[in-house]
DNA sequence: ATGATAACTATCATAATGATAGTCACTACG
DNA sequence: CGTAGTGACTATCATTATGATAGTTATCAT
């Protein structure tokens, strides 16, 4: 049974998820991050099925997130490297590891950010890049922007904009 | 087939997946932030079937993010409401707003971040809550936490330390 | 020639998925 | 009273995805 495709909504939640939203799809990423990029590195790295980690990659190769880099020609051999677009979703899985960290982490962390310097502990924020002020809290909110169709921007005009999303598609 | 669990893995963002990873489950917590809470909200809003909605709402629950309230005895009615944990969610789904309006919005965006006076589009960016400087860049590194295990620690000891994660469990 | 390696591909039994109808416990209305 | 509507699921079933595992191919090394 296939799954529903997100790829008609208009939210950019959606339109991520259908990229990078399928399970395995997010570690490999990390381990992509981490400078894996041969696929029996993945494949031990991740204890995932040969032919599933064939799925996966090709499924973030064609999202544009990997692409493929020869590094043999006889026999032929690929490596997987990071796009730019893929280099960009890092912000989404250090938000996703600290709140790994906070929650799922009775034992203490086994992974963390630090100081590359001083090898202090990070605490990470969502701010604005220009005034540095969180936005998670009473400043800024989520809006209906150029590309609303006019659903959402009556859900988004109700009460509701001072929380989050559109709640839509 | 059931699916690997990445429950057996010390990483926080495996641990994440486990809880919020399957299909599904992020745009049910998007809406959740929206302020829908009950059943058939969630079902309009997304388009889901119902067996699938009850499943992952079950699964939200049990992991900690979502909790059912009555708001009605005759009928027994609920609704489900974020919890801390599932309040504490919302910088990951920022970083996934921004990651998807910066790269799958060819129309603009139909969502956004602004801050609540100006209207003035915020520009989300991942920094150190003490010291303000950004997380992804030179300064601020992925190491070894104190609950890493041997394998993980040799593996970040590597110059992939400089990178990221450590690509493992 | 044999063996090892890397990168897949093929096969198959099991589980998940989505579509859809059904169920139950109400409330509202004529 | 009966009927209809509502909300929150549950049950059923055909289709697809999943993971385990063996196989394939093209090398290179001995």
């Amino acid at each position: 049974m296939q799954h529903t495709s997100f790829e008609g909504m208009s939210c950019p939640i959606a339109r991520s998820l259908e990229r990078i939203g399928e399970w395995w799809s997010m570690l490999i990423l990390r381990d992509a991050f981490a400078g894996v990029t041969r696929f029996d590195e993945f494949q031990k790295s991740l204890g995932i099925a040969p032919a599933m980690l064939t799925r996966r990659l090709k499924g973030l190769v064609e999202a544009g997130l990997l692409e493929r880099h020869a590094y043999s020609e006889r026999p032929p051999r690929h490596e997987y490297r990071l796009t730019a677009r893929g280099e960009d979703f890092r912000p989404v899985l250090l938000a996703l590891m600290a709140w790994g960290n906070r929650h799922f982490a009775p034992e203490g962390e086994s992974i963390m950010i630090v100081d590359r310097k001083t090898r202090e502990r990070a605490d990470p924020v969502l701010v604005d890049r220009k005034t540095l002020r969180p936005l998670v809290g009473p400043d800024y909110v989520v809006t209906a922007g150029p590309a609303a169709n006019e659903r959402l921007r009556q859900r988004l005009a109700e009460d509701r904009s001072l929380d989050f999303t559109g709640g839509v598609r």
